[in-house]
DNA sequence: AAGGAAATTGAAATTCATTTTCAATATAAA
DNA sequence: TTTATATTGAAAATGAATTTCAATTTCCTT
């Protein structure tokens, strides 16, 4: 278990024992299996993970467990094109877009200052204030192109 | 009935004998109260509208003809946060993304060039070819911020 | 017009992700 | 320990959307 995961699991128990939720073996378990993999996934496929080493752990706790992360502010919830929910770790406080395959998958991420800023001019222009977006772009990439 | 309705009821009866699909009064009181709420309604909020003057058209119904006017280029299918589906009449081949406020639900439509054109310096960045794309800002309309 | 193949309809059943319910169990503070 | 409270997993419920199916329509073809 690398340095920054252990690190994140210490800021979950804090934020628990802040708000008053219990340690339980299967949310120490559901949070590491999350936290190791860099993927974007859904409730569904880290209850497969989990439960492959851990049949006593039910999908529902996963899905508990996954909006909890989120909550804490570990784990953001995306939802693309097929309408999962899907959680990926949140790293500091960096944000990132979405450049979704319509063929194999993938997603690749970015970020770009200039967006940014488009959407705090666009926001002006109609005197809206903005808190939050969603930027995917969907097409394909350059192993499927060929 | 607007010139621009009939017309584009044309284009569906077109499109509908091409395919050989048939021509009924249920797809017919569908498709013109679609046409002239300019909203983004779920099949739910339409079947709602028509029922209250036809109370023998079914909500299955409703679901099948929206999804044929998006088969048609008639309407195009979109999924904001809540994830309903809703969809909205199509005005030629003109491209909008969407301002939504998180306390009224009011949706602000709005176009830029700009936006497009970063998008495409995006894709070229990470040799993705787009062929489409979701933007969305979340956030308080003038109204809802006071 | 009438006949008939093929498409459409509405109700009910089904799907599928997610949430809720609830009795049994685990946690942690005293 | 004791005890109050939170958590768990299985099963049931939810809710949007789709599928199924028998009855009805549409629209060719005679
Ligand atoms: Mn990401
Ligand atoms: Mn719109
Ligand atoms: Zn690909
Ligand atoms: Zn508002």
């Amino acid at each position: 278990m690398t340095k920054e995961i252990s690190e994140k699991k210490e800021r979950l128990k804090t934020f628990m024992k802040q708000k008053g939720f219990k340690s339980t073996r299967q949310r120490d378990i559901i949070a590491s299996e999350f936290l190791n993999c860099e993927d974007h996934v859904t409730a569904e496929e880290l209850y497969k993970k989990v439960s492959r080493r851990h049949k006593d752990i039910g999908s529902t706790t996963v899905y508990r467990t996954l909006k909890l992360l989120a909550e804490s502010g570990l784990a953001t919830a995306r939802v693309f094109a097929d309408q999962l929910t899907r959680y990926e770790p949140v790293s500091e406080d960096e944000h990132h877009d979405h450049l979704i395959c319509l063929d194999c998958g993938s997603i690749i991420e970015f970020e770009d200052p200039k967006l940014e800023r488009l959407q705090e001019r666009i926001a002006s222009d109609f005197r809206f204030h903005i808190v939050d977006h969603k930027v995917e772009f969907y097409g394909y990439c350059w192993d499927c192109k060929k």
